[in-house]
DNA sequence: CAATCGTGGATATCTAATGTCCACAATTGC
DNA sequence: GCAATTGTGGACATTAGATATCCACGATTG
């Protein structure tokens, strides 16, 4: 029952990307070290979002990620769904293909009412919901920065 | 957010267990056998649910597992909370020492409406509403029996 | 006392998540 | 063109947790 940490990653990741100014990218290694996740690590959550079509990745020399979409138009659902794949709370959910026993699988309701549930809350949460209130404030600085984010790729 | 199989083992394991006439027993094998789950993995799912207080075990021969209460008093929450702890999304969900972020986390409202929400279809399904709906069937029998609890403990 | 059960805990295996690395392609400034 | 910078791609390594196995033991019954 834990969301991954890739989840969490990607859904920061983004919400900082939400926060910048207008049009401006920020490099994997500001990202990285705002949010402390390793950068090699972050590297390749960036490019699912990127080949999820929410971000946008610019090569070269000042190059970095920027969204692609507002705020309010990226759910946590698409977020998930580009991350995780299919919501699914147990192998099988869907094909009854690995489930060999035929009790009725009385189970099978609880589960999708379960989904239901988190589909629907992921479905109406957008990244604006998780922008901090109070405007006027610029992008965080994390607290130590214990050997993120140094050389590498 | 996938279920463990171990949650699902001990759901199916305490229906099996309802489904009985009252007062009977039913030993480890048999539900192993019905639920196409390792015995010996199983026999660990049951200690935690006798400790958990939501079965009876018999020592020696003839004996074996029962249920405590009635199935209408057993909810999803608390064979939840027996087999894994207290339900959670994300590791910082209470508290915020593992989190040396502060952006005031905006996501914490979000992981604590998901807790919310499955916390109250966990706590109003009971065992009750897992039982089969057609009243005069037998307990269920396993379509293959592919090595599950043989010879062993 | 012998057969049959569940108990307890150490240990092993398997799998998925998480993290690391390196060669490469794109872009920009000189 | 060249060097520096930035993301890309995929192979690989590590870790952690879930899942499974084993065995010596205690309880119970006939």
């Amino acid at each position: 029952m834990q969301l991954s940490k890739t989840f969490d990653y990607a859904i920061r990741s983004l919400v900082y990307l939400a926060r910048l100014p207008e049009g401006e990218a920020a490099e994997l290694r500001a990202i990285s070290l705002s949010q402390s996740v390793p950068m090699s690590y972050l590297a390749k959550v960036m490019r699912h979002l990127v080949r999820g079509g929410l971000v946008t990745s610019i090569l070269g020399r000042d190059g970095g990620y920027s969204l692609r979409k507002k705020p309010r138009d990226i759910t946590l659902l698409q977020v998930y769904e580009i991350m995780e794949g299919e919501l699914r709370f147990v192998e099988c959910m869907e094909n009854d293909r690995n489930c060999s026993l035929f009790n009725g699988c009385t189970q099978a309701t609880v589960w999708r009412r379960l989904r239901q549930a988190v589909e629907g809350i992921f479905r109406e949460t957008t990244l604006e919901d998780l922008l901090p209130k109070n405007a006027g404030e610029s992008v965080p600085t994390p607290i130590k920065e214990s050997g993120y984010a140094r050389a590498g790729a």
